[in-house]
DNA sequence: GTCTATATTAGGATAGAC
DNA sequence: GTCTATCCTAATATAGAC
C-alpha cells in the first residue's frame, strides 16, 4: 500500500507485524462488524493500537481503507469458488469439495458473508469492484467463461445419466445459497431456531455431514 | 406513532397520505437502500417531501425511526413464514406454498433480505427485536413451539414414507436459504452469472418453476 | 513513521416562528 | 403540524512537531 518497507530493527511491538498490517487487520475486524458506513476510524485506530492520523498516513482516507478491506474479504470468500469451480474431475467430487471447503472456511469467518452482502447491496461501486476482482482471479476469465465451463461439466454428468438437466446458473445459486446463507443469516437462524452460539456450531457440524447428500439427491434423475 | 390523527380537510398533497405515512415510506426506501448507518435524515426528508425537523417531530430521533422501519420490513419478510409454517395440511403442500409466496413477495421487494441481514449482523439489538416480533406474530408462541410443530409435521411425513429423516432446523435452513439467498445476494449473483436486471427476473421465474421439485427431490427417501 | 493538536465538515437534533 | 434557522457533537481529515 505504501512504498517504504522499512528494515525492522527490534519491533516496537505493541502488537505483531508492522503498523500497516496491524491497521489492515484492525480495519478488517471493525468493518466486518459494523459495515463501512457504521465503522469509525477511531475504533480502527484503537483496535490497531495506533493513532488515527496513521490510518490516513497509510490509506489517505476511509474510503480507500474500506476498498482494501472489501477486496480482501470478498476475495477470501469467493476466491475459492472460482478456483474449485474450474477444477478438473467429476461433478459430484467438485460439489463435495465446495461444500466442505465453504462450511469450513466460513466457520472461521462467520461474519464475512453478511458483510459482503451488505456492501454489495448498499454501494453500487462494490458490484463493479467484485467483477474486476473475479476476472482477475484466474487469467482474466470473464464470468461467462467460468459459467460455461461449469455448464459443460454439468452437461457431461447429465449425458452420463448421473443427474437430471439443470442450468448452471440455478445449480450454482442452489449450491451457494445452501452454503453461505446460514452464515449470512446466522442471527436470524439463531432467533428462529432458538439457538445460541454453541448451538449454531453444532448445527453447522450436522450440516457438513448432511448437506452433500441433500444436494446430490436433489440433482439425481 | 403520534396521538393526533387529524381530520384531513383537503389534503395539502405534495404526495399521497399524511406526512407521517409519507415519512415512513420514504424512510423505508432510504434505510433499505443505504442501511441504518448509511441513511441520512436529510435524504429521508427530501424523499418524503418534508423538512428534516418534521422527522424529529414524529419520531423523535433517527434510532426510533430506524426501529420502526426494521419492524416493518422484517415483519413483512418473516411474518409469512411463521404463518405458513403453522398451516394445517401436507408437508409438500406447505413447501410449495412457501416457495411460491416467497419468490413472489421478494420479487416485489428484492432489497429487503439484504437489509434485514445487514441490520441483524451489525446491531445486536436487532436480534432481540426480531425474537419479540416473531413471538408476537402468533399468540405469543416461542420459536421452539413453531419449530416443534414443524418437526411433528416432518415426522409424520417420514412415518408415511414420503421423505427421509431430517431435523426441522436443517429443513427450514435449506428451504429459507434457497428462497431468500438469491435476493440477498442479487448483486453477487448478477456479477457471478453476468446477468442484468432483466436476466435476474428471468432467473427467478425459472426458479419458481424448478425449485419446488428440486427441494422435494432432496427430501425423498 | 508515529504522535499531538487542530481544522473542517457533516449530520443529528432543538428552538421558536408561523 | 410544518417550516426556517441554528446549535452541537461526532467523525473525517490535515498540519506540523518529534
Amino acid at each position: 500500500m505504501v512504498n517504504a518497507k522499512r528494515t525492522v530493527p527490534l519491533e516496537s511491538a505493541l502488537a505483531d507485524g508492522d503498523a500497516e498490517q496491524r491497521i489492515l487487520d484492525a480495519a478488517h475486524k471493525v468493518f466486518i462488524r459494523r459495515g463501512t458506513a457504521g465503522a469509525r476510524m477511531q475504533d480502527i485506530a484503537d483496535e490497531a493500537g495506533v493513532n488515527k492520523a496513521l490510518l490516513h498516513y497509510y490509506f489517505r482516507n476511509k474510503s480507500r481503507l474500506a476498498d482494501a478491506i472489501f477486496q480482501r474479504v470478498a476475495g477470501g470468500v469467493f476466491g475459492r469458488i472460482v478456483q474449485v469451480a474450474r477444477t478438473e474431475g467429476e461433478l459430484e467430487q467438485m460439489v463435495r469439495s465446495i461444500i466442505a471447503i465453504y462450511l469450513d472456511q466460513l466457520s472461521r469467518s462467520p461474519y464475512a458473508p453478511a458483510y459482503v452482502i451488505s456492501e454489495l447491496s448498499q454501494d453500487p461501486e462494490r458490484g463493479k469492484q467484485l467483477i474486476t476482482m473475479l476476472s482477475g482471479l484466474r487469467d482474466g476469465a470473464t464470468p461467462d467463461v467460468v459459467i460455461d465451463a461449469l455448464q459443460r461439466k454439468i452437461d457431461a454428468s447429465i449425458r452420463a445419466g448421473a443427474i437430471r438437466p439443470i442450468a448452471a446458473s440455478q445449480f450454482l445459486a442452489n449450491l451457494v445459497s445452501l452454503c453461505i446463507f446460514p452464515f449470512a443469516a446466522k442471527p436470524l437462524l439463531c432467533a428462529m431456531l432458538g439457538m445460541d452460539d454453541a448451538g449454531f456450531v453444532a448445527f453447522i457440524e450436522e450440516r457438513k455431514r448432511e448437506l452433500p447428500e441433500f444436494f446430490m439427491r436433489a440433482l439425481r434423475p
